[in-house]
DNA sequence: CGTCTTTGACCTGCGC
DNA sequence: GCGCAGGTCAAAGACG
């Protein structure tokens, strides 16, 4: 209970943001179905998405069936005039058995042939039918979108106003693919996303924390019948008891947007993902600005429960419930839920990546195997690397794996954990990448592993973001280059060096440009056993290979501000170029996790805009005595 | 003075 | 229908 609260400046005042949203959900409170589908869609195993697919194809498939006419339509032919001729020379030749043979063989192929033409006529026939349907739903989608959306307007505005090229990420995964939709006929909010990326064409991939990114049609195919990816956001595992993250009803104060309207009229598809984070600190700073607005002590667990809400737009539907794990306290459990209505800060989207993946790879491993990764069943894991992940459907409560987790009491949405407190320190992880198995994302195939050593640090890190490999290796990086995970050979030193010098200020000032090769081995060591560091590159590692099929990686998204920043992510030779500039004054974070990843720009950056886009301070750091935390929960802990 | 946290009360869903 | 639990609201207090 102690009151050292850490404040921090969040954007708005909760109070006007209650209004607000009070207002937009009284307005939009007629478009509510839609989110659901929309995210259902986005993971692709809607019908919609087939159709699409269809449609599509189409092309192809008509030049496929024109060829195979062309196959058979000569072998037709011959049967009736050329066949003749021949069996007539044949026959003069005096080979009449042979003729007769012949004759016998064309009419089976004859047959065949008509045999096949049937399975072509079928074939056209359902393929036009599938068509007209897919038709008749694109057409319907514009009338839909035409409808105002109010709270997407804002989004919309922000996107374009600000940063038309800016991929917002957010917790949760939508699609906006509006012709997925379709099928779900009534829901707008698919389309009012189109409408946001003004085309059709592109397809807006929602990552579970709400990662946006435009993909190419094809991706957005993706199957899955849970559509609330978009809430995917992540979500701490609530081992507890379950949390109910959707409220439907106390919604009421928080206008949502429509994503999260969506959430709520399907509540039990929402993903939520979990984070399991080994951290002494109150909270883990996941780069975004979050306000307390309520606190709980839940069943079953002694450590009160807290409630946030993300404040970095005045309108964003995302929260987050904090606690402590009952039987390791030195566990943190962050659930996220929810999709991000704006752009996030760079900071924020390693988390932010990380859960969407974790999210979409929920959705479909739950629903079909598109990754292959996950059995369709309630309850599917996954080792990553050591990250572990863990899908559990409502219906069965206790899905969880861990020992250390509790059960959840009955979570009505599929919940995916990211144990990232089971290895005991980064090397760990990183070694165990080595071994993926090849089925388990396609992403890791490329990535070689094979250089890292155990303690070493081959990871640069840019922007808060991972990066791996060349550029290229994302598809999903419009412009600029974002998430690379370097995992070439780097001296240990060279990224201790600057993860050293931009996340630790201690470290950097004293001894930073001398060190003995002591106290760099131990500063490594002490760093790679950071459970910020662990849970960001986790999360990074999480991202990247969860967005391996699906795109979903959320790293791409906010590059903004560092790119504008003139910080680009250069994928092999960097070590945590952004956290160079990090002042060490800045940073004293209390708070573990991922932080660190979150690249911390000097508040004077341009993109550190108080209240658009928020950076972080930089929270690797050492705890020191005043800090000012961007996560409000900081300090429940104390309280329990 | 504005913003944020705290915290008791309230609302709602769910199980019995 | 009742009670429990989760989640949220909103007034009050604290902090910068």
């Amino acid at each position: 209970m102690d009151m050292e609260a850490a404040p921090r400046k969040s954007v708005h005042g909760g109070s006007s943001v209650k209004k607000e949203d009070q207002e937009k959900k009284a307005e939009s409170s007629g478009d509510e179905d839609c989110c659901t589908e929309e995210g259902f869609l986005k993971a692709g195993n809607g019908k919609g998405g087939q159709d699409d697919k269809i449609h599509q194809s189409s092309p192809n498939r008509q030049d496929f069936t024109s060829k195979i006419q062309g196959f058979f339509m000569p072998k037709m032919e011959m049967t009736s005039s050329e066949f003749n001729s021949n069996v007539s020379s044949s026959a003069q030749a005096g080979q009449a058995d042979l003729l007769k043979s012949t004759k016998a063989e064309m009419g089976e192929v004859m047959e065949e042939n008509q045999r096949l033409r049937m399975c072509l006529d079928r074939a056209m026939k359902d393929y036009r039918a599938l068509q007209m349907q897919f038709n008749d739903m694109v057409q319907q989608e514009p009338n839909k979108s035409a409808e105002p959306n109010k709270s997407s307007s804002t989004i919309t505005t922000h996107q374009e106003t600000e940063e038309p090229e800016l991929v917002s990420l957010s917790l949760g995964m939508s699609s906006s693919d509006g012709k997925k939709d379709d099928h779900f006929s009534g829901k707008n909010q698919g389309k009012e996303k189109v409408d946001k990326d003004g085309d059709h064409d592109k397809k807006v991939l929602a990552l579970g924390l709400d990662c946006k990114f435009e993909l190419p049609k094809d991706q957005e195919n993706e199957p899955s019948p849970n559509p609330s990816l978009e809430a995917s956001s992540g979500e701490v595992k609530e081992e507890e008891g379950g949390e109910k993250w959707p409220p439907q009803k106390s919604l009421k104060n928080v206008v949502r947007s429509e994503e999260d309207e969506v959430s709520q009229q399907n509540p039990a598809k929402r993903a939520r993902v979990s984070v399991r984070v080994r951290c002494d600190t109150p909270t883990m700073n996941d780069g975004c600005q979050w306000r307390k607005y309520g606190q709980k002590i839940a069943k079953g667990n002694p450590c009160p429960r807290a409630y946030y809400r993300c404040t970095v737009a005045p309108n964003c539907p995302v929260r987050k419930q904090v606690q402590r794990c009952a039987e390791d306290m030195s566990i943190l459990i962050t659930t996220y839920e929810g999709t991000h209505n704006h752009p996030l800060p760079v900071s924020a989207t390693a988390m932010a990546s990380t859960t969407s993946a974790a999210a979409s790879m929920l959705m479909s491993g739950s629903t079909t195997s598109t990754s292959g990764l996950l059995p369709p069943s309630n309850f599917a894991s996954a080792n990553l690397n050591g990250l572990n992940f863990f899908l559990s459907d409502n219906s069965k409560p206790k899905p969880f794996y861990l020992p250390n987790s509790s059960l959840s009491s009955s979570p009505s949405f599929p919940t995916i954990t990211l144990d990232l407190t089971t290895s005991s320190n980064a090397s760990s992880n990183l070694t165990k990448l080595g071994s993926f198995p090849p089925r388990s994302y396609s992403a890791t195939r490329d990535l070689n592993f094979s250089s890292l050593e155990s303690n070493a640090l081959p990871l640069s890190w840019s922007n808060g973001v991972l990066s791996y490999g060349p550029p290229q290796a994302q598809p999903y990086n419009k412009n600029q280059s974002i998430s690379s995970l370097n995992f070439g050979r780097q001296p240990q030193e060279t990224l201790y060096q600057s993860y050293s010098q931009k996340n630790h200020p201690i470290l950097n000032s004293s001894a930073q440009q001398s060190l003995p090769a002591e106290t760099i081995a131990a500063a490594t060591k002490a760093i790679t056993s950071d459970p910020s560091f662990q849970s960001a590159l986790a999360a990074a590692l999480t991202s990247i290979i969860g967005s391996g099929t699906g795109g979903t990686t959320g790293a791409p998204v906010s590059q903004t501000s560092a790119d504008k920043s003139g910080q680009n992510l250069k994928l092999n030779d960097q070590s945590f170029p952004i956290l160079s500039s990090f002042p060490s004054s800045t940073s004293t974070v209390n708070k573990c996790a991922p932080t660190f990843l979150n690249s911390s720009k000097p508040p004077s950056s341009a993109n550190s805009q108080p209240g658009s886009l928020m950076f972080l301070s930089p929270s690797l750091s050492f705890p020191t005595p005043s800090n000012k935390s961007t996560s409000p929960g900081d300090n429940r802990d104390r309280i329990s």
